[in-house]
DNA sequence: GTCTATACTGAGATAGAC
DNA sequence: GTCTATCTCAGTATAGAC
């Protein structure tokens, strides 16, 4: 059936995304999707593949709204920088929208991150949208230097990564697991605020 | 031999710390350490048990001294709120210590929480300094509603695991990786800004 | 081109002899 | 306390049916 491929997409999304790509084993998969264990590998090579073809079936629409969201701010601030909230909020605010159809996939999205999976394939994923957002976030932050503003890049995509899979670090720190976008929001408030602080100098 | 448990110990806090535990296998463990694979199961039972052993024997005194950091600068403070950064910088800082003397632990560290590894491990390592800390925010930021401040250490916490593990996301992100206690300090200045921002309303 | 059956290697775990 | 043997289950590879 030409529709193995794709049962066998649906379900690992669904498993991945439920449990994490570590913890689903490829029999798993298979036994769900009803179809034999050497058909992923026929149609994917690997599990590590059929990872990566999850990912770029569902993340490519997120990236292009990304890419167009980040255009679009720095189009509409013309020779004026940008707010960085507008900028953080061109990047996030993509997954909010697909939290809303597909929750599952988003938590797939932070695991990628929070699982330490092959940094090769969160790389791929994430580099266009990625190198878009530090080139808008220097526009918004002309005199924040280089460095600086990487580590806080990096500091970002942690805290974005653990919002994302909603899965409390400490199960005590819970808060509202709900309202999606709403954290979202308290996410950008939290980070623009850190992107604003004046820089910490190398020599205090 | 009595050292046989050390040795596995010694050998397993090494290879998790540099590749992760995921990617280390018991039997790598076991060949480099020059032991059995059964003597791993009679000392500590599981895989999951030694992990749970190589971080009871190290962060042990991380979180000693976060807990006495915490109470310093609460007790400094006096009737005052204490300042922001001071409450960050007590809980991070002992970190930088520990990178000093042994850099591998404090990718440990980060990874436990990077890697999805076992919340219930994660949850009681860090159960006790966390509570404190939370204690201590709430101290030094009376008006911050109580579910935007859990929020906010959650995003406190994703920033600082991948900071420790000083893995680049995306490595086209890496900034310096040398000092460690620059990048601590950069860290705190972000997230106290981050933590002072005026709270997002549940309801804009 | 697609898929099935089956086998291979290496993982964590366990029972029982010593 | 330690070690051998063995169990189950993982990801992977291949031969061959259709």
């Amino acid at each position: 059936m030409i529709d193995t491929k794709q049962k066998i997409l649906d379900t690992a999304e669904r498993l991945f995304g439920e449990h994490g790509y570590a913890a689903v084993s490829l029999r798993q998969v298979i036994a769900e999707a009803e179809v034999n264990i050497a058909a992923v590998h026929y149609h994917f090579g690997s599990k590590e593949e059929l990872l990566d073809a999850v990912l770029l079936r569902k993340i490519g629409p997120v990236t292009a709204q990304r890419m167009e969201n980040l255009q679009r701010v720095l189009a509409e601030a013309g020779d004026q920088p940008p707010s960085v909230e507008k900028v953080l909020e061109a990047f996030l605010l993509p997954t909010a929208a697909v939290a809303q159809s597909n929750p599952t996939l988003v938590k797939l999205m932070g695991r990628m991150i929070t699982e330490g999976m092959l940094p090769q394939i969160a790389e791929k994923h994430f580099r266009e949208s990625g190198l878009r957002l530090v080139a808008a976030l220097k526009s918004a932050l002309p005199h924040l230097p280089h460095d600086e503003l990487m580590w806080r890049v990096h500091f970002m995509l942690g805290a974005m990564a653990h919002t994302l899979t909603g899965v409390p670090i400490i199960s005590l720190f819970a808060a509202d697991t709900g309202d999606f976008s709403l954290r979202l929001r308290r996410l950008v408030k939290f980070l623009g605020a850190g992107f604003r602080a004046p820089a910490e100098g190398k020599e205090n």
